[in-house]
DNA sequence: TCAGGATCATACCTGTTAGTATTCTGATCT
DNA sequence: AGATCAGAATACTAACAGGTATGATCCTGA
């Protein structure tokens, strides 16, 4: 009961760290925040964060992480439901759309700072982004095969995809001109475009 | 005579230290490029690169706007030639595809390391940014009212269409499957696609 | 051959920051 | 009350890297 309980203050103050962490990262960059800054932001120090942390990348692969493990949960589902090609790629877009959207300062500190990856995270990240990337190319090829897709390189199209809605976090700033369901919804609509699926409006 | 070719000269040592600079801050980050590893690989040491640069932040201040430069002139060219919008977006998606390739490295660059730019360059290039969106959300807005074009929120279609073709940097890699012109001819079917042009196929 | 200036390298300084050795504190248990 | 120990702070080190003062070199023109 006693580890437990400790176990799971430790969690807690791990999850304010990287709070923290990705907050600074994102507004200042990786090299530019120092670990003193997030201990001031936290009011603890250094010594702190390095109690609960290997070191500075080992934030940085966390944050990373996590902003890619969202995205990968929310394909991955769509990719499993049930469903015609055209049903399951309007899940997959408007999860992967708000997983963006919830995620964007991790989604962000990992496009920018990617070269400062320890090893281990950069792999799993790699193997994440390429399975989100068959997912929907799958998913693409049986669109195509139902007659409900058309376009002429799965490769681009996938692409495409993935790239316009990866950028909302370029973009996208919270209590923009539209709410988050519009602009999932407008993402949907502009990806069914894109793999040229016939609508009648 | 003399000055001219001295001034020649000086341009000629800039663009060196430029395309160093610009591959290294592409490998390994702005942060985690020693100005005296670009001295390095130029064979020269960092003195010689004060002399002609004001600081480290000034080239990065060069190289990023130079990426956007580009991009802003193929758009540029594609908006004030003749013909209706279908046929302009077409030369624009097209050109602007181009130029994101063959700058990728200088976009990438720029796209990652934002905050670390001087605030002039950081001034200059948002504008050019504005002016490319601003551009390409004109020729959608007249695609719309010639009838070609079918969205429903122009802001929307502008950053789907921009972020499909920005986000080629992440992916393209020369020699790859597709030659730059089967890429560019794709991303141009694509972006009409996600304009909503219909297309008899 | 020599004067003079432009150009570049050597050698240095200094601030910064990741990471750590040591000390302190305060809660818990006997 | 006193011993023990986990957890956290103080204070430090070491190394790196941006930037510069100074001196060497080389080209140009007479």
């Amino acid at each position: 009961m006693r580890s437990a309980m400790r176990e799971e203050i430790a969690r807690l103050k791990r999850e304010r760290i990287l709070e923290e962490a990705r907050d600074l990262f994102f507004e200042r960059g990786y090299q530019g925040t120092t670990l003193d800054a997030v201990a001031k932001r936290l009011e603890v120090t250094k010594p702190f964060i390095y109690s609960h942390f290997e070191n500075k990348a080992a934030l940085l692969g966390e944050i990373s992480e996590r902003g890619t493990v969202r995205s990968h949960e929310a394909v991955s589902r769509a990719h499993n439901r049930q469903g015609d090609p055209k049903e399951r790629i309007i899940a997959a877009i408007n999860e992967f759309s708000q997983a963006v959207i919830d995620n964007r300062a991790n989604v962000a500190v990992y496009f920018r700072e990617q070269q400062y990856l320890p090893e281990s995270s950069a792999r799993k990240v790699d193997r994440l982004r390429a399975e989100i990337d068959e997912m929907l190319a799958a998913l693409i090829r049986q669109g195509i095969a139902t007659g409900q897709f058309h376009v002429r390189d799965v490769g681009m199209a996938t692409l495409a995809v993935g790239g316009m809605v990866s950028w909302m976090f370029t973009w996208h700033r919270p209590g923009g001109r539209l709410s988050d369901e519009q602009v999932c919804a407008n993402m949907v609509d502009l990806a069914l475009n894109t793999l040229g699926v016939h609508t009648e409006d």
